[in-house]
DNA sequence: GTTAGCACTCGATTTTACCGAGTGCTAACC
DNA sequence: GGTTAGCACTCGGTAAAATCGAGTGCTAAC
């Protein structure tokens, strides 16, 4: 007794082979049956040569250390998030199906156009190969440099600003005169606008003209309309792809709702991703993100990037009892597919 | 009993005034308590002078004309999807909210920017209006003729077309040489497609010069790509707001699933609601509209016209008892600011 | 440290009973 | 003839009771 009122600080995710054995068994089945997991199919399935009732032994620990849970008194034990990250942890790398496989290669080899497309269409993809809902995320291009830019007057106060930067996006703005412009004069204000702002990057817009005359006018207020998008997160784009898995991946009607609320907030959902990858890891489990209404999902997270630098992720989301092996080893194929398609197809050299 | 083996022939939607009443009265209670309604409320409720059992007798026939039907013996009635076009057919003019009416004002006093973001914002606000999912649609623009083209190099063969539409609509498309091109060329070529298209529309695009010099194969590469969209509905914009809705308005994980899964085909969405715009009418319920999976879904549109030209649509998604005055009412209302927002703010003149 | 044995727990399922809202019918009523 | 009170009847929903059994924790023997 006495030896047990204080929990004796032991290390971390330092389990026993047994013990580690055990809390796969479980995660393992609890996965594939979403019901409680007993000690005498533990027993059996792993190939540990011991009882139910070591197994049950074992057990107890296992839900002392904070890896598993018990429903209910006589019921048999649940992976916590604890336990389902120690199970990622330690997991060998999974292998993905030979159908999913082909289904990647096929797309990849088909897939054309422009970037947006193509994030849309591997949102579909991901989540046609995990059952699960995904996430695509396409980064800001704050860092991309002006490649072109393009003054339009729909009439003579109401002008159309289009940017075209280097990584292929492209952005308009409407600009809106207090006074009039003759066509010629925004054709020259058009001019000025390429001259002062080709090459620079939005973070870095220059100093303008300050003369007085409608074509300057017009020039200072475009660049002005450029320098207001560029604090927001503006540029992100996100694509939700197969929201209707929510529905048969998470039980109770409440738990739908939060998590489709949340997936129609864009900025939620990208700095989710983003929270994710700036820790450097590719699963966040129940409440290691800091989403309280998303605490029943776990999120597998992938980048894409281009020379080096980040610039998109592909993720997924399900339960927290979702397919791990499976989904980390598809969110990373594709990612890598995806990395690859833009390193060298038809999105810059 | 003879004379009930035939259905006599009655003039259809002829009810009377009595039973016009009760049915308005069953359709009332169903939709606000979701539940089947008897014949003692009905009587008490509707402003009837008869008792129940009079009641229960216009029910039957009610019934066997198709506008009531009955989950089981000895339940109440619940309205058929012919009920509740009947209803909704002599509905007059709902009235909204005073902090509905505010919240509209509200929003369009306030709202700025390109039309794609004023719509994206306008799905959010119906949906926080009504409560229930909403879709809005913005059209395609082949109507729209060309105010600039744009080429862009981003590098020797990858180039970017970029085109503004007197609508205001950007679009832009990846062309991909097989030859390369000088910077100088490009630019030649881009000058040369402004003189080609400016003015055209897109369903009548020019014939191209048949040179084989580098400026001349460019302009005709960009051509084709740009005829190449022509035919598919690309163009059109589809707006969900408040997906997370469904969850709470139906009923049954296998419904929502459904619906999910309907709003996540945007083509399919766009066509559902052009169906029913087509139709003339402003609300499709059940049965009405082909789609099989949303037959337990009432849908509200309402369109939105630029210079007596429909140019996009608003629309609310919901179980066939939702709410159809308060509903039509927003819809008719957004839809209204919408026009009218459009019509004079500041898109175009 | 492991295991068989065993009493015990407690959610899930089934059974039964019951209630009552609502019906359809009929006979009286205006 | 339309209307209504009266009444027997239906049947889903809810609650209480009974049962089942998977799984546990503990203990004593191995």
């Amino acid at each position: 007794m006495a030896r047990r009122v204080k929990t004796p600080p032991q290390p971390k995710s330092a389990l026993d082979a047994r013990k580690a054995t055990i809390l796969e068994a479980v995660v393992v089945e609890h996965i594939d049956t979403a019901q409680p997991v007993g000690s005498t199919s533990v027993a059996h399935n792993a190939d540990l040569a011991v009882s139910p009732a070591t197994v049950r032994t074992e057990m107890v620990a296992l839900e002392r250390e904070g890896y598993l849970a018990q429903p209910h008194t006589s019921a048999g034990r649940v992976p916590t998030d604890k336990g389902y990250r120690y199970f990622v942890d330690h997991l060998k790398a999974g292998e993905l199906g030979v159908p999913q496989q082909q289904q990647i290669q096929e797309f990849f080899s088909h897939v054309r156009g422009e970037m947006e497309d193509v994030l849309e269409q591997t949102s579909t993809l991901l989540s046609h190969l995990t059952n699960y809902t995904s996430v695509v995320v396409g980064s800001a291009h704050s860092r991309a440099s002006i490649l072109n830019v393009q003054l339009v007057n729909l009439d003579a106060r109401h002008h159309l600003l289009v940017t075209v930067f280097s990584d292929g996006t492209v952005t308009k703005h409407s600009v809106l005169a207090t006074f009039e412009a003759s066509h010629v004069e925004v054709t020259e204000a058009s001019r000025q606008l390429n001259a002062l702002l080709i090459g620079t990057t939005l973070e870095a817009v220059v100093q303008v003209p300050s003369r007085a005359d409608t074509i300057a006018k017009l020039v200072r207020e475009s660049v002005s309309v450029l320098h207001a998008e560029s604090p927001t997160l503006e540029g992100e784009q996100v694509y939700i792809g197969g929201s209707s898995r929510v529905a048969e991946v998470f039980d109770g009607v409440e738990t739908v709702r939060k998590v489709l609320a949340i997936l129609e907030q864009q900025l939620l959902v990208v700095s989710l991703v983003e929270d994710i990858l700036g820790k450097g890891v590719s699963v966040a489990i129940g409440s290691e993100h800091g989403f309280e209404p998303l605490s029943s999902c776990a999120v597998i997270v992938a980048p894409v990037s281009l020379d080096g630098e980040t610039i998109g992720a592909v993720g997924l989301l399900g339960p927290t009892r979702m397919k791990y092996p499976e989904v980390m080893a598809a969110a990373e194929a594709v990612s890598r597919h995806l990395t690859r398609h833009f390193g060298g197809e038809d999105e810059r050299g």
